[in-house]
DNA sequence: GAATTAAGGATATATGTTATCCGCAAATGG
DNA sequence: CCATTTGCGGATAACATATATCCTTAATTC
């Protein structure tokens, strides 16, 4: 049970369009190099985003993305999701219906205990994942990352910021 | 991000395995039969639990699998572990070395913050999961399942335990 | 009009899951 | 001792998914 490395480059990217100035884009050209990731596969990331409506685009040179709304107003959980899916990690197939001493045509009246406390803990981790915001992570990068670093970074950034 | 359908099925094997008096045993075969699961591929699975000392074995006829502790003292997530393996669901490839703004040979003092916040939501749902006990699990099912269910289902196993 | 961009479809490759089959050694019961 | 049954592990195949690349299209910029 592993998650797509999709999801790792989307929260690394969102964390640089969270940085960027007001009504500016970046391209998937500038944070495929920024991060050393294949432009065309980061793409398909990025797209996923789009149609979570956790990033706005534009068209043409100096187009690319920008956060849809608000850093502070973002949630992991939306960007694992969007690139991840919302299925929970674990399905029933119900295998207690083969039971060779279950009557024909038994109705459960509760779905089956087991995947009740699976779902749980998928619950669980979906519910840390919603309460960290995309803002609690830049906060933590700035106060990490070297400054000059830091700067630099987004010196880098800007020159290709739409 | 899905679990392998083994571990619903060595969930559920455990659940039985747990209703087995003292000293008897269940084989592969019992266990397929009962669960409609096909038998060589389930083995795995029940080997993955028997190389994780969760269950022990013994040869020949009237031979098979018993729980090697007490339900109560045996946990969801031992029996996830298992047959899923206990890597985290999200690894970091650290493309943040990547940065073409990085110093050469600059060494990072902590994991990644993107990571330490994906693994914190992954011990969230393993720490959920260490809480349930097989014995609770058991619990459910005896209040849950209907009596001449649960009845006529420990018959036919205590039939095929050796 | 030329260049650049996101979007999405088609396709190839790699990896992992699911499943089956076989031989081996140990245990049982006759 | 012998036939049967069992768990165990290796080998292999079928299938699904993840990863990656390429191409076309339409929108946008300069």
């Amino acid at each position: 049970m592993i998650l797509k490395s999709q999801v790792e480059w989307a929260l690394h990217c969102c964390a640089i369009l969270a940085g960027l100035p007001e009504g500016r884009y970046l391209s998937t050209k500038a944070l495929a190099e920024l991060h050393g990731l294949p432009k065309e596969y980061l793409s398909k990331a990025l797209q996923s985003l789009s149609q979570a409506s956790l990033v706005e685009t534009t068209l043409g040179p100096s187009g690319g993305y920008r956060l849809a709304r608000a850093p502070s107003e973002v949630n992991f959980l939306e960007i694992v999701e969007a690139v991840e899916g919302k299925a929970r990690s674990f399905t029933c197939t119900n295998i207690r219906e083969n039971n060779p001493c279950r009557p024909a045509g038994y109705c459960d009246s509760k779905p089956c205990a087991v995947a009740r406390i699976m779902w749980e803990a998928d619950e669980a981790w979906r519910e840390t994942l919603r309460r960290v915001r995309l803002s609690d992570l830049v906060g933590t990068l700035s106060e990490e990352v070297p400054p000059d670093i830091w700067r630099d970074t987004f010196e880098w950034v800007l020159k290709r910021a739409g």
